[in-house]
DNA sequence: CTAGGGTTAG
């Protein structure tokens, strides 16, 4: 039969029967099966349109997504032909609202926002669902400039919210951490006789436990049914956002009370709640109580997932169990959980920071071979290592093999190149990097230039970083690094005038100083041999509620090893562990490596 | 529409 079905012929009998869906989609089916015979946008566009008056939504979808990929249509090609096979017996603004979910779904931001700019053009009014599906989609990838900009436009189109849109707005401020503005909400939701619902509450407690506000989090469980006039009780979710905050903030124990209480409460917990709990335990360095919530889960019949293993994994690799982590990895390989992204990420993440960079890169060519390199995360990992142990030209050549693999660095990976060549002191080659960055149109951040200054300090001449310095400001464009890089920069080059100055200036304006910008002048200090100086800038960082850090102490006993008495030592040691400082390798080596040296005490 | 794991660059 396919030989004799021409584009044009199944064109015609799909127009011919486009009112009876359930005869358009019958044939779509029978044809579909050998390929190629039903490429005409066209037919395509029919076909689409039956699909969703079925409420077939799926296979909508995935047809428009495959016209996108595959056939390389943009979103205004198919909604111009989507709107030229147009019929009273379709439901186009469902048909619309598909095609704009397939945009976002495909990542496609602009063609999403072209096609809602293209119908109201043509005079249709776009659900505010599909609105509301842009606008959410926009959020996710942290757009919420644009975003904010789209519930503008929308709002001045006459759109009036619904209970999602509230919702999207509550969404959009909780990621901006405003929780009190995302709190405002609710009671406009209020006034305005629109009820909140679960997810309303549920992104308030996620949101105030990311900015550490427990309290506020478990007053919004508590009274969820008084603040939503007896329509709201807490589910699961409303539990995990809870036991998370809990957990990431060390109070594991208590996460897992309120495990206990959603029990009580008729709540089944899920896999991620579990997962959750794992992870808590794991990042405290409580592998023995993680792994007792992994029985508790299988008693519960819920098998760990690659989550929990990536989880447990992650923590074994940090406290130096390569063994223990490589067989989890085979259990989780014996029990078909297939590792993913994150589970290769942390392996060589893993691998290099236990100082096996070697194998760590044969396990990540093995799995780029395999294909299941997803991102640029893993690459970047392997790239900063291979850039902190001076191997710049093995980092190119990861960033080589990206390309090859069809895999588009991003910002990190150049802001990785650009800082490991700077370090190298090969700023020439940093600024061919930076170019790449503005020949592939993505915008340099604060990071990149923090690189670049550094680089210019060191390599070039503190006169030139400070022209850079004074561009970033034109443009807001600075932050207590850049600050603190400059500051270092007149250090190292002997202008202390300029030095001085900068500090005073640094503590007047609204950047403030940290312990890096005193550790900057103590080193300094130390430098010029002028250890009382050093002593009172110690003593000026504690009085403005800056706790010196190991740096500090390091910097400071390395000078007075030099000219000082070994009891003044002693009592600069003792000053920092009473303040709660961690003396860490690097300062018992300053401490004690000169007096085994002074007596002559040999441990060989 | 909301919740879990890799936080990679100064």
């Amino acid at each position: 039969m396919s030989s004799t079905l021409t584009n044009s012929v199944i064109y015609r009998v799909f127009r011919e029967f486009r009112s009876s869906h359930h005869v358009v989609l019958e044939l779509y089916k029978r044809i579909s099966a050998s390929k190629n015979v039903l490429n005409s946008l066209e037919s395509c566009c029919i076909v689409i349109h039956s699909l969703v008056s079925c409420k077939n939504y799926d296979d909508a979808l995935f047809l428009i997504k495959e016209l996108m990929i595959s056939r390389g249509y943009s979103p205004l090609d198919i909604l111009q032909v989507l709107l030229d096979t147009c019929d009273n017996s379709f439901a186009c603004n469902a048909v619309f609202d598909a095609l704009i979910r397939a945009c976002t779904e495909f990542g496609a931001s602009d063609g999403a926002y072209s096609v809602i700019k293209k119908l109201r053009v043509e005079g249709y009014f776009v659900s505010i669902h599909a609105w509301n599906n842009f606008m959410n989609h926009l959020v996710k990838v942290n757009d919420v400039c644009r975003f904010w900009l789209m519930y503008n436009e929308m709002v001045s189109y006459g759109y009036s919210e619904n209970v999602y849109t509230f919702n999207l707005l509550v969404y959009a401020l909780c990621k901006e951490c405003k929780l009190l503005e995302a709190i405002s909400v609710l009671y406009k939701m209020l006034k305005c006789g629109i009820v909140p619902n679960v997810v309303t509450f549920n992104m308030l407690v996620d949101g105030a436990c990311r900015i550490g506000e427990l309290d506020m989090a478990l007053k919004l469980v508590r009274n969820i049914t008084i603040m939503s006039w007896g329509c709201v009780i807490p589910n699961t979710i409303t539990y995990n956002c809870l036991i998370n905050g809990y957990c990431k903030l060390g109070s594991v124990a208590i996460g897992e009370q309120f495990l206990d209480e959603m029990i009580e409460m008729g709540l089944e917990p899920n896999i991620r709640t579990y997962a959750t709990l794992v992870d808590g335990y794991s990042r405290n360095g409580m592998l023995e109580e993680a792994f007792r919530i992994c029985n508790a889960m299988v008693e519960k019949g819920l098998m760990p997932n690659s989550v929990v293993y990536n989880t447990v994994i992650h923590q074994l690799y940090i406290e130096g169990d390569v063994d223990g982590a490589y067989s989890l990895l085979s259990d989780m390989i014996e029990k078909y959980i297939s590792p993913d992204k994150f589970t290769h990420s942390i392996l060589e993440k893993g691998l290099c920071r236990n100082g096996r960079v070697k194998e760590a890169l044969s396990y990540h060519k093995s799995i780029a071979e395999k294909n299941l390199v997803e991102d640029a995360f893993s690459h970047n990992i392997l790239i900063d290592y291979l850039c902190k142990s001076q191997n710049t030209l093995g980092a190119q050549q990861l960033v080589c093999s990206m390309f090859v693999r069809g895999l588009i660095p991003d910002l990190i990976t150049y802001g990785t190149m650009i800082d490991g060549y700077c370090k190298e002191g090969n700023i020439n080659r940093a600024f061919e990097v930076y170019d790449d960055i503005i020949k592939v149109k993505k915008n340099p951040n604060l990071v990149v230039y923090n690189s670049i200054l550094d680089g210019l300090c060191k390599e070039v001449s503190v006169d030139v970083a400070e022209l850079l310095v004074e561009e970033l400001k034109e443009t807001s464009l600075y932050d207590v690094i850049t600050c603190n890089t400059l500051l270092n920069g007149y250090c190292i080059s002997g202008k202390i005038d300029k030095a001085l100055h900068l500090f005073l200036k640094m503590r007047k304006e609204r950047i403030s100083v940290n312990e890096v910008t005193y550790n900057i002048l103590i080193n300094f200090m130390c430098k010029l041999g002028l250890i009382q100086h050093a002593k009172e800038l110690m003593c000026l960082m504690i009085t403005q509620g800056i706790l010196p850090d190991c740096i500090s102490y390091t910097t400071l006993l390395t000078s007075m090893n030099k000219e000082r008495s070994a009891e003044e030592v002693v009592e600069l040691h003792d000053y920092m562990v009473l303040r709660g400082v961690i003396p860490d390798g690097e300062t018992y080596r300053t401490i004690v490596d000169p007096r085994i040296k002074q007596i002559g005490f040999d441990f060989d």
